[in-house]
DNA sequence: GTGACGCACTGAATCGTTTCACCCCGTCGC
DNA sequence: GCGACGGGGTGAAACGATTCAGTGCGTCAC
């Protein structure tokens, strides 16, 4: 039952401020200064706000304010355990700081992003981090103009933005360079889509391990899938059991995790062995990497320091005057685990 | 590079209407009702907008409007993709209304819980959706006062409030019948901590089971996790281990897949066989339990349909002036795997 | 006794948007 | 030629919290 009728608004300051036979600056001061008040008159504003059930309209002060205490971080996937990893990171730098967070999923859609984006700048959020479905999009800019944007697992070129980011290219040949390592001649890169900077850094790594590995430009077979989860990875592994068995590769470096979980899991209930009859790498080690059916070799990178890195870029972005913008880059390692070692 | 200097304010609509050379009620028609204003000025206006970089203000849109298009979701924990799932429901029922959801991580902290609800009800979002740390808690009742708030994932034993749940309880007999079937008369109970209504329920569930087989009081042992993470599953394996093998349980039924699966790592790294020398069920049936190392059998709980449930009765509260408080009840049904069938 | 001081409190002005009563003027029907 | 109509535009008022220049008054030092 909510307490307030149909027609009747919530009470306000001022409303309080009547029941209480005071000002409506002294209620204000109540919620803001409470030293500066008298204990009893305190008290008869404190039980006023009890009865009438005031709640602070945040709009109201926010408008004053000029800004909120909220930050936002508008994120591809709720559903990978990596970004929600980076988000605990970003908590845990934001906690003492007295801003709330908010998640946002855009679910690698550039329209959802938008929206969420615009949306959050039209609040006044103290700041916004992003990892952005296109990192190079004209639209990054125009909310940068006017609320502080931190980059998040990408990075610009140039070095418009803050960024927190682990290097993919190194990555994907930190990848492809351990499979080459173990005999692989012929190897799938599964992930998608190419519009995702992180998916098209990370083949471009692979690319070049298998170049500098000497290996043909076909050694790398490219799977390209629509997204970058479980779901997708089965699908994937479907498509690599179609390829004739004469240019079938012997191992798959996945774009992450979910892919090469779903993957893993396709080729095991389809009777093959892994690694034997096909080594898999993932990307970002998750936690579930290591307790898959085999546990999953896949090249890590530092989650919450990752986050708790671009956190720390926002804060001092949002309230530092002299701040300079920063590209801070971590660099992967490799975590070898069964499922590329026979 | 910020276009607002210190000390200069953002425009607003009064400097757009001043550069374009027309009153402030018709930048306001430009904004929201187009086709009242001449093409002519309205290009003037859109012109002056793009050059004074003009960011709508939406906390002075919320005051005026008294409530602003936004609904939050309050959740436990977001590492846990039974949760992300849920909210993945949510934003499917959400996506033609055009609100924007914002995801918020109580980590199963009644403080943070507490700040997050207070956040989002002043700043008059729509409507809140919660999974709760304690669904009796009288900050809820506190908050429905003003705010829609539907709760997600538990009940209110009386109707005060909008639910979509699953039957925790029968979800927890069901495992447990599950693994009486299987022939196990000495089984563990995982999870915790007993704060959490799930982690209560599910419990009960199982005490029910037990009883209802003519098992002894004793024959459900239960082992208290901090939390419903994969490490506190690993750990609470150290613990199990720990029992002297005359009375240590042959089988476990976990709280979550989280915990199911990081007892799972433990167990097999310490080089016992899943289920031969521990049976194990987990609950949520997330998509990983089938990848894991052992395919985990599970209380299947409908994630996304829950949410969805969850996300339409917010939305007929917060808009049906003859909306009545509905509990829905989902039931949950195993999903037998290898964990539990030699 | 007087002036200075400071505590407790007051209330008008302000933030930026939306709304709405109102104005202006060209067009149309008769 | 006149009144009615309506498209296009105007700007004051309102939303609710905060701020800040004041007011009133008791206390204290000299």
């Amino acid at each position: 039952m909510r307490v307030v009728q149909p027609g009747s608004r919530d009470a306000s300051v001022v409303d309080v401020a009547a029941a209480a036979g005071v000002s409506l600056g002294t209620v204000s001061n109540v919620l803001n200064r409470p030293d500066r008040v008298s204990p009893a008159t305190r008290a008869k504003v404190q039980a006023a706000m009890l009865e009438l059930g005031f709640v602070r309209n945040e709009s109201a002060r926010q408008l004053r304010a000029g800004q909120s205490r909220v930050i936002g971080y508008v994120m591809l996937d709720v559903s990978n355990p990596f970004f929600t990893d980076v988000a605990r990171g970003i908590d845990r730098a934001t906690a003492d700081s007295d801003l709330s967070l908010f998640l946002c999923n855009t679910d690698n859609d550039p329209r959802r992003e938008a929206a969420y984006l615009r949306n959050l700048q039209q609040q006044r959020v103290q700041g916004i981090l992003l990892t952005p479905v296109d990192a190079s999009s004209a639209l990054l800019d125009e909310i940068a103009r006017h609320t502080p944007l931190v980059i998040v697992d990408r990075t610009r070129d140039d070095d418009s933005f803050c960024s927190a980011a682990a290097d993919d290219v190194a990555g994907g040949r930190l990848a492809v360079e351990h499979l080459v390592d173990q005999g692989h001649r012929r190897i799938a890169f599964v992930g998608g889509p190419t519009a995702i900077g992180q998916v098209r850094d990370r083949h471009q790594g692979a690319l070049e391990a298998c170049r500098d590995a000497g290996l043909g430009e076909d050694a790398l077979v490219t799977i390209t899938t629509p997204g970058l989860t479980f779901a997708d990875g089965r699908e994937a592994g479907e498509r690599l059991a179609g390829l004739p068995s004469r240019n079938r590769p012997t191992a798959a470096f996945c774009a992450n995790d979910l892919v090469a979980l779903g993957l893993l899991q396709h080729v095991t209930q389809a009777g093959q062995r892994v690694p034997e009859d096909l080594a898999i790498v993932g990307f970002d080690d998750i936690d579930f990497a290591a307790a898959a059916a085999v546990p999953l070799t896949s090249v890590r990178q530092p989650r919450t320091s990752l986050g708790r890195a671009a956190a720390e870029l926002l804060l001092d972005e949002a309230t530092n005057p002299a701040h300079r913008h920063q590209q801070i880059t971590f660099t992967p390692d490799l975590v070898a685990r069964r499922s590329t070692q026979s």
